[in-house]
DNA sequence: AATGAATGAGCTTTCATTCAT
DNA sequence: GATGAATGAAAGCTCATTCAT
């Protein structure tokens, strides 16, 4: 890397006038590839063509247009194309995921906490935007397992440890009655969303759920759930 | 290899033998495109490379080898790459839910006639072949959604009409409780591949499901369907 | 490979036209990348090109449109632009020593023969054609030895052995006194081209030497070794 | 790295101090394109660049990398990579040449100084960095004519002008008997090289000859020329 | 009617050059 | 005056589609 200018000399007002610049908002030219707002602008170009055009089918000249960022920036950035759906799938993965599972923490009611739960998790998965990405990640995940894989570990799966342990916590208080708590895990997961999710990713429904039908869903979901496995 | 002409016959008469069989079951030659068993070769050998690849990334090169068939002979079946996919994935939708729903029909006891359902169901959408459709459907519903939606509608939506029917009639007759039917037919086909579907579809598990995976799942299933819709 | 028609109907004339056409000049289509007289075609386009510019200045385009063969049709004959290269670089290598060694058996009289091969040898190394070849192998020397090595050692060095073999027969035959007879292999191939090899391969002469420059440097370069190790 | 302003001064009278320093030794800073040091450092890097990859294969990114020199400040010495490989080229030139006729001043035995002028040349000449200069300058003759010729007559050329007035002096004092001057020039140059010189540009041999090859081919080659050019 | 060689637009990626800092 | 991030034209190569055979 560059030295940057390093005159440090003590006595001259300029010297402080550029300090207090270059702490607040200009802080000089970045290195290559480490302007984290370019690097972020090129990531959301990428995201809507990707999303809407799925890996195989976006042109990095698309993504050049859409991210209004030369075609040399990327791959100063990013060694790949692949690199960068990589990166991508990162995000989309850790936006999925993420604040959900605080829905658990506000409610000491068990149905509470499970439709807060629900639907906190209905209203992300079937978001366009979530919705989107995910439908990339399938589409490549026959060329590219380990992605998809990945993907698959780093966010579903870790949501449904989350889920065992609050169940689990609940069965241990005696409020559920549940054997096979893995199995009432992914079925909890599955009712929450049930006639949303599916119809969604196939592209059924083109508009993102109305709270109301959320809240069928989830309601629904939750008081069945409650009614097999809650304690008469 | 392609198959070429065999007309290795001795005598100028042969051609007046071959007029006359051509007529009816040799069928001489068939009009350009009009051939079925030759649309057929095409769409298999097409099926087994998008299911590999994708859309995008399989070649029609890729689809002319391993169908067997010239390129110009798949543009005399079908306009293009896209053409031939539309047409695939209508065989996909049909071959996704043909069979299942004779499940119903060879069992009289509720519970059994859910659990032979469940898990014909299960083996079908778990499976490699089907799940590899799947893929490819999702993968391009951003770009192409009249084809996903056409696949869903006239595919699961299909299916849905008859379980509900299904549950209606054992609502009717007294077996199960049920006030909204149509959320319980969606949480019914969930729960019937809870942690199995989904976990497919990306790519965690790159194995078809085994018979005791399928069971644990449907049977669970069943029950806690009907533990919570059930009469007591 | 696709099996062509095998029709082979024994009586009628239509065969018998069919098979006296295919025998001498129309023989059907012949498979992807092995048409001779394209891949000549290609070959010659990349050679102007090649000479001219330089590997790496040289362009796929300019190929394409010197040899007036699409892109694709080149990546059918050729892998890459290197191999096509490579293999223009075995065509150069053949060329420039074809025919020249034949001039040894012509002539009896040491003398004369010595001339003759001499002249052949620096028309045809001082060529045009074969000037521009050999900047084109030098051009690439540091980057990819191992094509100008072979280049050097299925040309030049194979001449070598046939010059050497020559003297030593003179010398075996007391015309010729020569102690290292390889290291008078090498000064009798430099001075015969004295004053022209170095000056066109720079560049300083831009026209292949007269007939009577051909005769200087030959002449006198025989004659000098003739001088030098030719017995009194 | 880049060497940047250490401008350390602690007080302002450090500016008067530069001011007055910048007038003789330090130089202050030097008008753009002006240092020769820098320019010298630029011409340092691009050669070990140039000569290792060749024109076409250098990029300016590697350049700068080498020569340890912003690319912005390559621009303000050098219009184009052309014109720096064209400043380069006339560098190669003079290197070739210097310091190798001072041989014929030493020594006062003909064979003497043909020997050591001999050895000088074979040496430079076929060393790794003249060779892959040649090599160079070779490869973009066709398509800058002008820069290889020039080449060649600053170089070459002049060099050849020295070997000639001295054979002439030999002459004129009776040692040598020669007809053709020019043309014994160009042998006698050839001669002191036989079979080393187009080895190394062709890459046949990748290393520099030894001591010995290099006795051999001088020592050889110029008794050979004694043989024939020298009084009896 | 069937073939597959040929086409060329369009792909990902590189790099000489510019110019804001 | 020096820097190196940004640019975009152009590179090598692929592949859906066409059409002479």
């Amino acid at each position: 890397m560059s030295s940057t200018k390093t005159c440090s000399t003590s006595l001259s007002t300029a010297n402080v006038l550029e300090a207090a610049l270059s702490g607040d908002e200009r802080q000089g030219r970045l290195a290559a590839g480490q302007d984290p707002a370019k690097r972020q602008q090129i990531l959301e170009g990428a995201d809507r063509v990707f999303s809407t055009m799925g890996f195989d089918a976006a042109s990095m000249n698309d993504i050049t247009r859409e991210a209004g960022v030369s075609k040399g920036t990327i791959y100063v950035y990013f060694d790949s194309k692949e690199e960068l759906f990589l990166e991508l799938c990162i995000g989309y993965r850790d936006k999925l995921f993420s604040g959900i599972y605080s829905a658990f923490e506000g409610n000491h009611n068990l149905r509470d906490a499970l439709i807060a739960f629900g639907k906190a998790l209905s209203i992300k998965v079937t978001s366009d935007m979530v919705i989107r990405s995910q439908r990339v990640v399938i589409g490549v995940a026959q060329r590219m397992p380990s992605m998809s894989r990945s993907f698959y570990e780093q966010g579903p799966k870790k949501g449904q440890a989350i889920v065992k342990a609050f169940l689990e916590k609940h069965v241990a208080a005696g409020d559920l009655e549940i054997e096979d708590t893995e199995l009432a895990t992914h079925q909890l997961s599955d009712l929450m969303m049930s006639g949303l999710f599916k119809r969604r990713l196939f592209g059924f429904t083109d508009k993102e759920p109305t709270e109301e039908e959320i809240n069928r869903a989830v309601i629904g979901g939750v008081d069945m759930f409650l009614r097999a496995y809650g304690k008469r």
